[in-house]
DNA sequence: CAGCATGTTGACAACGTTGTCATCGGGGGC
DNA sequence: GCCCCCGATGACAACGTTGTCAACATGCTG
């Protein structure tokens, strides 16, 4: 099977010639292919057998036309900040759909997305179900939309969970928590916090975690301190100035992605602040940016290529009737350079 | 899914209802859908009518098993090490399909990719035609084997261009000659070069472009000025470390992408060496990283969405019995903080 | 005015698969 | 020993569209 086919690579065969081949109906090909049960060992055997000696491969269009499937499965994405971030996705969701067969479809889209958008995506691909993520996920409009018209859905990383509905996410808030001590047990007191784009769950979630982690260590949180962000560059450059003014400002700074982050730290070497003698630094999502800044950074790795394998597995099994299910994945804290002791500990020693 | 109820509008309208109200046989709508000649205007504004009374749209499988077309097209990309890159073609070639009435078909691949697997793409989702991206275009296993089994591709950014062949690439020779004469003009003598992954066509056409770039001011290149790489930012480090061990380095060091570049920008940072005040540094392709370091690069800016558009349009325009051609879209120079004249000249003024 | 090319339209047969239902046998309950 | 049920298999009709080819109308040529 390395070399090109004995047979005329140009019309694949057919399943009446699989059929011939093993001595059996199509229809029982088609069983076999497709997995059913009711068939004899010994048959499936056979079908196999002829199967792969004619490397036949089902044609989709005929599947389609016949069944109600098309094995296909479409992705709607929002052209995101983190350009890493979509591509990891891309490739965990990717790896499932081949796994299960199925081809995947690509929607990318705008902030202007209407449901019309996704429900003329839907007819006229007539994909078998459709991957929501973030922020596309929270849309209501949407999600009504595909509720409304059968179409199968999973949430990748939505703000809230629906026990009807499929989705996949990172446990942000946790990992949120867990970062904001990991700070607070360097012995920072005094932590600034620039949000995400509002749009995203994971920013309200990641603020809640922060917020936790505070009181947790029985501090209540300065409002002055807590800035707006919409998870790019210039929103980091945008939350250190802001954070600079305040009186007492912070020793440390956890903006919500790493985008953001990196922004903090060129903002910070354009104001001479030094990283992370003065101030520390950590981010969220471990992008490539999170190494590639000076000096890198602490940041929270998040299992997205993971997420969305799962997701649209759990995708495809609920189009095949398996009951909605949600599920949760934990992150991991990566500890880099932009982030130490403050200043204030490291002169006293220890 | 158990909701197999068909609600009101599950199921759209079919070509034999659009055909039994404008009064005409299906195979007239059929006309009309495909804008295919010979329908009376008339009677083709009947049934437009009619199409978009019942809001029609035709089934894929149904036509993909009727005729020879599945209207979708497979976009083959290598996990590239700058993320942004991939992230606008997808955009550029979504948007030239979805003009099109084409579905996009995702197929990430690894470095390890085998013709086989192209092969087995191709069986399995039927794509009228695949758009190859660099550096699978230069795979020359895959094209081979897409030319014997007669499915049509398109090549984006591939090393040569063949005449047979569909092609559209940024002129990274032009590029790149009017990067090194731009930094020649500023004052720079000594100019280290850090070159690409070998595997990809830009990397030797930007080298071949700086080479020309000092010849045309009657400069030799001095070997030693010219090391490896592989446009990912351990590269650009890794080069800043040869270059400033050769006696005389440079005053200024072109990457072969900002990812390197950022790298260069770091490991500089690392040593002590001010940027651009003791040594200026310019990339290619003007990604967020380029204005994430610190100093925003100077770099190239390449239209890649616009290059995968055209090539999704010359691509499907080639399945339809267009004859193939080759394309060249031009770059701009995007003058940044991280490259000004050397030391020399600002110290004497000017 | 006959004859012929050309434009317009429709009837009908594919296309390759799955869904439905019928058929055939054999094993177990009574 | 009879009957029923169920597992295994196949015949056949969809599924919704396009390709082919024939039929008919129209306008132009000679």
């Amino acid at each position: 099977m390395a070399q090109g086919d004995a047979t005329s690579g140009r019309r694949g065969a057919t399943i009446r010639e699989v059929a011939a081949r093993a001595g059996v109906s199509i229809k029982t090909v088609s069983r076999v292919v497709n997995n059913e049960p009711n068939v004899r060992p010994e048959t499936r055997e056979r079908v196999q057998k002829a199967v792969s000696d004619l490397d036949y491969e089902p044609l989709p269009a005929a599947r389609g036309l016949a069944g109600r499937r098309t094995f296909s499965i479409g992705l709607l994405y929002e052209n995101p900040h983190e350009f890493s971030y979509i591509q990891r996705l891309l490739e965990g969701a990717y790896a499932a759909s081949e796994k299960a067969g199925h081809a995947l479809l690509l929607r990318p889209c705008t902030d202007d997305l209407t449901p019309a958008m996704v429900r003329q995506f839907v007819r006229q691909t007539r994909v078998d179900g459709v991957l929501l993520t973030a922020p596309i996920a929270d849309r209501s409009d949407v999600t009504s939309l595909l509720v409304e018209t059968g179409i199968a859905f999973a949430q990748v990383s939505p703000r809230e969970t629906n026990p009807l509905w499929t989705s996949v996410s990172p446990d942000d808030a946790q990992a949120s928590r867990a970062l904001t001590e990991y700070v607070l047990r360097l012995g920072h007191r005094r932590i600034g916090f620039i949000k995400g784009d509002p749009k995203h769950g994971a920013s309200h979630k990641r603020l809640a975690g922060h917020l936790d982690g505070l009181q947790n260590h029985g501090l209540a949180s300065d409002p002055a301190l807590i800035v707006e962000g919409r998870f790019d560059f210039d929103s980091g450059k945008r939350g250190l100035h802001a954070l600079w003014q305040v009186p007492d400002p912070p020793t440390a700074i956890i903006a919500c992605n790493d985008d953001s982050a990196a922004g903090v730290v060129v903002a910070a070497h354009e104001r001479g602040i030094g990283i992370p003698d003065t101030l520390s630094v950590a981010g969220f999502d471990d992008s490539p940016t999170a190494t590639h800044t000076w000096p890198a950074l602490t940041t929270v790795r998040q299992p997205i290529a993971a997420i969305a394998f799962r997701a649209t597995e759990l995708l495809i099994a609920n189009i095949v009737g398996e009951p909605p299910r949600q599920e949760t994945f934990e992150c991991d804290l990566v500890a880099r350079a932009s982030m130490t002791k403050p200043a204030r500990l490291r002169e006293i020693g220890s």
